[in-house]
DNA sequence: GTTAGGG
DNA sequence: CCCTAAC
C-alpha cells in the first residue's frame, strides 16, 4: 500500500502532552473501545510507517488488548493513506515514545509498557470522551489542508484506490444546514481493495455528535484527584461496574439496579440498508448494507476492518487491534429533536438518586461555574458519548467479510465540553448477528426507553444514561436499541479554592477509573440473566414480539479476565471496587475521596500532574530513573497510580499490594548532605561541568539514587546558592567554603568553556 | 546515552 | 527532581 509523502518534519510548536494517562487505570484486556478519529493529519512522528490513512469523524472499535498507538499508526499505514499520522487527543498530544535503558530493552518490558500507557490514552480518549483527536498539524507537505489544528477536517474525497490523495477541507460548519459527508469505505476481505463512497448529509450540530465531554477549549491534561463517594466508603466500595440496563419496570434484584423509564422507540425509515446481524457482545457479525442514514447526520461512523493488522512494537501483536465492525448502521441522531422516534436521553436519564443529589449540593457548593453545571451535568447527559464506546463489543474474528466506513461528522473545532452535553451523540443501528440472514425491513417496536443506573457497591447510584433500547422486529429479525450509555454518578468534593481546571481532572479521573475497568454486557430476561451466550435470541425468547419490558442489559465487570478472588458470587457488583483509584493528591487543597479507599501519598501529591513516568525504573525515560536503588523507596511513593493489574481487574483486594511495575512515580526527594556536596564539588573541580558522567563515576558511581542528571542538577543549584545571600538560602546549610569553591570552579571552568568556543570557531568557519 | 537548560 | 531538546 502506499505509503509515502514523507513530510517533513514541522516546526510547528507541539502540543502540549497529555500526561499523567498512565496513570489512569489500566483496561482490562478483552475489552475494547470505541475510537472514533476525527483528524488525523501529518504527523510529525517519524514513525516507521510511511503512509497513514485518513479518516474522519471514523469510529473504530479497538481490542484494548495488545493495542497500542503505534498498532494503530501501522494499521492506518496498511491503508495506504498518503498521510502521515499525527496522534493526539484533542489539545494533547501523545507523548512520544520515552527512552528505554538497556536493561528495560533486554527484558523487554520497556515497550510493551509504554505503549500499554500510550494505549491509555487513547482510552481516555475513546472511552471517555469518546474520540480520538487527532490533531492536525501543519507540515510543509501538507498543501491541500487549510484548517488548523482547532479545525477538523473532512474527507471529501477519499482513496478510490490507493493512489488517489485525500482531500482535505476544513469542516467550520456548525449549522444544521451545512452537510457533511458521510464516507463508506468498503474494504474487502482479503485484497486489500477499497471502494470508497460518501454522500452528503445534512448536518445538523456537527458537534454533538462527536463530543467529547470532557474537553474544553483550554485542553487540559485531566486527572482526577479523589472520587468522592460521600455516602458510603465502603471497603470495596468503589464502584462497581455493574451498570443495569433494564428497562423499566424491571430491576435486578441482586445486585445494582437502576430506575428506569422506557421508552420505545420506533424507527421504520432506517431501512433501507438490507441485512444486520445483530448480537450483542457476540463475535461476528455480517452484514451486507449496513449504513443507513435517515437524512440525519450520523454521529458515529463505524468501520471494520479486519484489515490484517501490524504488530504493534516488538512483542505485541496488534491483530486485534482494528476489530472493527463492519455492521454498524448510521441512523440518525437523537440530540436532533425531531429525529424520530428517539427519545431524548435527558429525559430519559432521570432517575432517582439520592446520594447523586447530596453530592450534587456539595460540589454545587464548590463550583458555581459554569462548568461546574456541566459536571453536574455528567450524570444526566454529558458523558452520553461514551455510548458507542461501551457498547458494542463487536469483533469480526472471521474477518471474512470486510467493510469499512467512514463518515465525516467532524466537529470543526475543539468541542466545548458542554456546550451541548451531548444528549446523545448518535444514533446508531448497529446490526449483527450470529447467522442472521435479514431481510428487509419492517420495523415494529414500541418505544423503549431505558435508564441506566449505575450503582456503586456503595450504594451510590450511578446513572447510566440514555439508553434507548428499541427493539424492532422484521420478520424473525430482533432489533435492539441502545441509545447511550451513561457514566456512572460520581461523587466529587473538592475545596472551593479549587481550580475549575482540577474540577475537570477530578471528574475526569473519576470517569475512567470506572470506565478503564472493563465491563461485559450482561442480558436479562425476566430479572433472570442469560448465561449462555451461545443460545440465539430465539431460543432465548428474545423475539420481536417478546415483551420488551422484560429485557434487561446490565454492565457487570468482565470475569474473563477478572477473576473474582473477594467476589465469587457475583463479580457483578463489585467491578472496580478496588480499582486503583488514580489518587492523585493535588497541590490545592482539594479533597477528593474516591470511594472508600483513597491513598493518596504524599509523593502523589508533589508528583502532582505529568510527572509521573514509567513505573519501572528502566522504562522511564529519563536516565535518572536508571539509578534509582531498587531497595529504596519506591513503593511509598506511589501508590495509587495505575495499579490496576489487568489480570485482576474486577475483583481485587482493596489493598492487595500493588506491583512496583505497575506504579509510576516521582523518584523521592534527597536532599544532598555537605558530604556529598563536597564530593561533588571536588569532582566538579577536577573535571569540569559538562563531564556529569564522569564526575558521576568519579565520585558517586556507588551512589546509585545519584544520576549525572542530578549531579548536574545540584551543581546548578550550588552554583545558585553561592550566589546569593545566605539569608535566603535553604535547607542543611553548605559551608561557605565549598560554596567558594563552586563558585571558583564554575568561573574556572565557564572560562575554559569559553576559550574552546573561541578555538572552535574558527576550525568550524574554516570548514565552511 | 549524555549533556544542557528550562521548569 | 522532572522534562525536553539536542547531540
Amino acid at each position: 500500500m502506499g505509503a509515502t509523502t514523507p513530510s517533513g518534519p514541522t516546526t510547528k510548536p507541539r502540543l502540549p502532552y497529555l500526561r499523567s494517562y498512565h496513570r489512569l487505570l489500566r483496561w482490562p484486556s478483552t475489552t475494547y473501545v470505541s475510537l472514533t478519529i476525527n483528524v488525523i493529519s501529518h504527523g510529525k512522528y517519524p514513525t516507521p510507517f510511511a503512509g497513514i490513512s485518513v479518516f474522519y469523524g471514523k469510529s473504530f472499535e479497538l481490542c484494548k488488548k495488545n493495542c497500542c498507538v503505534e498498532g494503530l499508526i501501522s494499521w492506518f499505514c496498511e491503508l495506504g493513506q498518503p498521510k502521515r499520522l499525527d496522534y493526539g487527543f484533542i489539545g494533547y498530544q501523545v507523548p512520544p515514545m520515552p527512552r528505554a535503558t538497556r536493561s528495560a530493552r533486554k527484558r523487554g518490558t520497556f515497550r510493551k509498557r509504554t505503549e500499554d500507557n500510550q494505549m491509555c490514552a487513547f482510552d481516555l480518549l475513546a472511552t471517555v470522551a469518546g474520540n480520538i483527536w487527532l490533531e492536525k498539524e501543519s507540515s510543509p507537505t501538507s498543501s491541500n489542508t487549510s484548517n488548523e489544528k482547532n479545525g477538523c477536517a473532512f474527507v471529501q474525497k477519499a482513496w478510490e484506490n490507493e493512489d488517489k490523495p485525500v482531500k482535505i477541507e476544513p469542516s467550520f460548519q456548525e449549522s444544521s444546514d451545512k452537510r457533511v459527508l458521510v464516507s463508506e469505505l468498503v474494504h474487502q476481505a482479503g485484497d486489500q481493495n477499497f471502494s470508497y463512497r460518501e454522500s452528503p448529509l445534512p448536518q445538523n450540530d456537527v458537534h454533538s455528535g462527536l463530543a467529547s465531554v470532557l474537553t474544553t477549549e483550554c485542553s487540559e491534561v485531566f486527572v482526577a484527584e479523589k472520587l468522592v463517594n460521600g455516602e458510603n466508603n465502603n471497603e470495596m466500595g468503589s464502584f462497581t461496574s455493574n451498570v443495569d440496563l433494564g428497562f423499566s419496570g424491571y430491576r435486578d434484584s441482586g445486585n445494582c439496579k437502576l430506575d428506569c423509564e422506557n421508552k420505545l422507540i420506533i424507527k421504520d425509515d432506517l431501512h433501507k440498508t438490507g441485512k444486520v446481524p445483530i448480537g450483542i457482545g457476540a463475535d461476528m457479525c455480517s452484514l451486507e448494507d449496513p449504513v443507513v442514514c435517515d437524512g440525519r447526520p450520523p454521529a458515529l461512523v463505524s468501520s471494520d476492518s479486519s484489515v490484517k493488522v501490524p504488530l504493534c512494537g516488538d512483542h505485541i501483536p496488534c491483530s486485534s487491534f482494528p476489530a472493527i465492525r463492519d455492521d454498524v448502521k448510521i441512523v440518525s441522531r437523537d440530540d436532533d429533536e425531531n429525529s424520530s422516534g428517539c427519545t431524548h436521553p435527558s429525559t430519559i436519564a432521570k432517575s432517582s438518586r439520592p446520594v447523586s443529589r447530596i453530592a450534587d449540593r456539595r460540589i454545587r457548593k464548590i463550583l458555581a461555574s459554569k462548568y461546574w453545571k456541566v459536571s453536574s451535568k455528567l450524570k444526566e447527559e454529558t458523558l452520553s458519548n461514551v455510548d458507542g464506546d461501551l457498547k458494542p463489543i463487536f469483533r469480526n474474528r472471521k474477518g471474512y467479510y470486510k467493510r469499512q466506513r467512514s463518515q465525516m461528522n467532524i466537529p470543526f473545532k475543539k468541542r466545548k465540553i458542554f456546550q451541548r452535553s451531548s444528549v446523545s451523540n448518535s444514533d446508531r443501528w448497529i446490526s449483527y448477528g450470529g447467522n442472521s440472514h435479514s431481510t428487509e425491513k419492517g420495523i415494529n417496536g414500541d418505544d423503549l426507553g431505558s435508564c441506566l443506573k449505575m450503582h456503586g457497591a456503595s450504594g451510590t447510584s450511578s446513572s447510566l444514561v440514555g439508553q434507548h433500547t428499541s427493539i424492532q422486529s422484521r420478520d424473525s429479525y430482533v432489533k435492539l436499541r441502545i441509545k447511550s450509555f451513561r457514566v456512572p454518578e460520581l461523587l466529587i468534593e473538592m475545596s472551593e479554592t479549587a481550580t475549575v481546571g482540577s474540577l475537570k481532572r477530578a471528574v475526569m479521573e473519576a470517569v475512567t477509573s470506572i470506565l478503564g475497568g472493563g465491563l461485559r454486557v450482561g442480558v436479562l430476561l425476566q430479572g433472570k440473566k442469560v448465561r449462555d451466550d451461545n443460545k440465539t435470541l430465539q431460543q432465548t425468547g428474545i423475539a420481536h414480539d417478546y415483551p420488551l419490558d422484560a429485557l434487561g442489559f446490565t454492565l457487570e465487570p468482565n470475569p474473563a479476565q477478572n477473576p473474582p478472588p473477594l467476589c465469587p458470587r457475583d463479580s457483578s457488583c463489585m467491578l472496580p471496587c478496588d480499582t486503583p483509584q488514580p489518587l492523585t493528591r493535588y497541590p490545592l487543597d482539594s479533597t477528593v475521596v474516591h470511594q472508600g479507599d483513597s491513598h493518596a501519598s504524599p509523593e502523589l501529591h508533589a508528583a502532582n500532574l505529568g510527572t509521573f513516568i514509567e513505573s519501572d525504573h528502566d522504562s522511564a525515560p529519563s536516565p535518572t530513573d536508571t539509578s534509582v536503588d531498587k531497595s529504596t523507596t519506591d513503593s511509598k511513593a506511589l501508590v495509587a497510580v495505575s495499579a490496576m493489574d489487568v489480570d485482576e481487574l474486577a475483583v481485587v483486594p482493596v489493598h492487595r499490594k500493588l506491583k512496583r511495575s505497575e506504579m509510576a512515580q516521582r523518584r523521592i526527594r534527597r536532599p544532598f548532605s555537605v558530604t556529598e556536596v563536597e564530593a561533588l564539588v571536588q569532582a566538579v573541580e577536577k573535571l569540569g561541568t559538562g563531564r556529569w558522567r564522569d564526575v558521576k563515576l568519579r565520585a558517586f558511581d556507588n551512589a546509585k539514587h545519584r544520576t549525572y542528571v542530578d549531579l548536574k542538577d545540584k551543581w546548578k543549584t550550588l552554583v545558585h546558592t553561592a550566589r546569593i545571600s545566605p539569608q535566603q538560602r535553604r535547607g542543611e546549610p553548605v559551608p561557605q567554603e565549598l560554596l567558594d569553591r563552586v563558585l571558583s570552579a564554575h568561573a574556572y571552568w565557564s572560562q575554559q568553556q569559553a576559550k574552546q568556543q573561541l578555538k572552535q570557531q574558527p576550525e568550524t568557519c574554516l570548514l565552511l
